[in-house]
DNA sequence: ATCCAACATGAAGACATTCGCAAGTCATGT
DNA sequence: ACATGACTTGCGAATGTCTTCATGTTGGAT
């Protein structure tokens, strides 16, 4: 086994854990987008939305290429549609669970 | 579509974004551990797991119950081995990526 | 060819959050 | 009552985020 293979998902995660880098990896995995496009959708500045790509970026999630006066991003791993699904898959069973606990520490709804 | 739904996603990778919780994770989605199986495993300070399975608590990714003397850890939601599966395939993937970068940028680096 | 405007990235700073170690608290079983 | 195991709290250190300013690049206008 790998040593620092928990390090390296910790590290993986850790890419995934900011809601404008979730924000652009869900528009990258519907079609590439250019830079521009991003600003327009997410809301952030400039700057700050280059820092997300980079960190994107240094983890081989995407890729950049120049086409003409843009800059188009695409996901470099197509699984990372399936992973986003999951996550949402298990966020939802999250939630479901959060309301079954909520209901057995205040039992307003049995008789 | 939920205004602060990526918040939401985001706060749920970054429970993720750990090492040793990650660890926690794939332990109690074999089976269930007591706290002190838990520490024999993972070589972290008792007070230290203590706050990463509360971290885990919070988020309700797992459950706690006491068992005579021990307390008994379980998974909430049993897709989470599901998103283990699914991050380590993606994980794989990008290494690979990041391999093809690096001959790309370096062609003459491997024979 | 030169200049200009829009686009994208990078660096440095203040600011907030998180981590890990240490002690202390609480509960349980003998 | 004692001892053991589990959990919480507080503080320094480390990490991450966001804003501001500066740099570089492309394509078109003068």
């Amino acid at each position: 086994m790998g040593v620092p293979l928990y390090q390296a998902k910790a590290e993986f995660f850790k890419t995934l854990a900011h809601p404008a880098r979730i924000r652009i990896l869900e528009l990258l995995s519907e079609r590439d987008h250019a830079v521009h496009e991003l600003l327009e959708e997410i809301d952030i500045e400039p700057s700050n939305l280059s820092q997300q790509l980079a960190v994107l970026r240094r983890t081989s999630m995407v890729v950049s290429h120049r086409s003409g006066g843009e800059v188009v991003y695409s996901v470099s791993v197509p699984e990372v549609r399936d992973l986003l699904l999951a996550a949402r898959t298990i966020l939802a069973g999250l939630i479901a669970v959060q309301g079954e606990l909520e209901s057995e520490l205040a039992p307003s709804h049995r008789p």
